[in-house]
DNA sequence: GTGCTACTTGAAGCCAGCTTCAGGTCAAGG
DNA sequence: CCTTGACCTGAAGCTGGCTTCAAGTAGCAC
């Protein structure tokens, strides 16, 4: 815990491709700490680093700052994620991955039989209603997100 | 086009499964133009229930309002989308859908080999820089929609 | 001590796709 | 005519995950 091994926001934010605004975003929300410098700027111990990774991998995957800040929670006295936690963390995620595999996979099975019979019914249509798990999610569910939906350039 | 053939708001959303807030959106945003009475109330043709049935197909598969509106927008006089209309747009919908697929495979095996190693690494790991298409969408990107990020019991 | 950059804060803004609200109007049945 | 319920509008709010802004302060090199 010497002070010179102590980062500045914007080192860590260099060193872990979050700005600084996100740096300061995850200390509010509860997923980081930092100490303070006597002027009241943040410094960071180096493991803060490990913790992003998990919070980057986590975020990729697509899971909720407010499960990250679960998992990271459940971690006895706040350590950093070692190569354990990451594996039951990243197991139960393994599932969940799966299931949007298998949803997206039955959309499509969906539309294949769709762009066959054109019909469009409100009633019948498997598109239009394809399955309790999207349904039950509300009118504006949607499947995929924002990011993937408007494709640069190739698939339009 | 006889007026006795017309349909209030209230009826449409029952039919479509649409609220009828969400409805109003969608004229207000150019996806459907409804006539009014004397007194300035909507009424819709029974055309607005096929509409509606293609809106809602493609907001299952994660089409954006704005492409739906230009997917629309392409029929010639605004008509109603009959089957080759819906047979071309959906057709290029499936490309997309099959990317998506392909990418969260991707991100899953990535996923399986991080199980593993459990290094995180900010350099090297597979997750932490899952490949282009995730990190030019920038810090904050997701693969997942919200809805489907918390699975209601099971997945914990 | 001077000057520069990096840092601090709270509040507000942004995105999509709606929903909700307040306050008022319409349409139709009795 | 009167009541009742469905409808109208514009504005504001909501979600999540940040970003942006303005105004002020810290830390470090010279």
């Amino acid at each position: 815990m010497d002070t010179r091994d102590l980062l500045t926001i914007g080192e860590v934010a260099h060193r872990s491709g979050f700005p600084p605004s996100a740096l300061r975003y995850y200390e509010r929300e509860g997923l980081l700490h930092t100490t303070r410098t006597s002027g009241g700027q943040r410094r960071y111990e180096r493991s803060v680093l490990r913790r992003l990774a998990f919070i980057r991998a986590a975020r990729t995957l697509g899971v909720g700052l407010d499960e990250v800040r679960e998992g990271l929670d459940q971690l006895p006295d706040g350590r950093t994620p070692n190569k354990a936690d990451w594996s039951r963390l990243s197991r139960s995620w393994r599932g969940r991955l799966d299931e949007q595999i298998q949803a997206l996979v039955a959309l499509r099975d969906g539309l294949d039989s769709c762009i066959g019979c054109g019909c469009l019914s409100l009633q019948r249509c498997r598109l239009y209603n394809p399955g309790d798990r999207v349904a039950e999610l509300g009118p504006g569910a949607r499947l995929l997100p924002p990011m993937l939906r408007r494709t640069p350039a190739e698939g339009v």
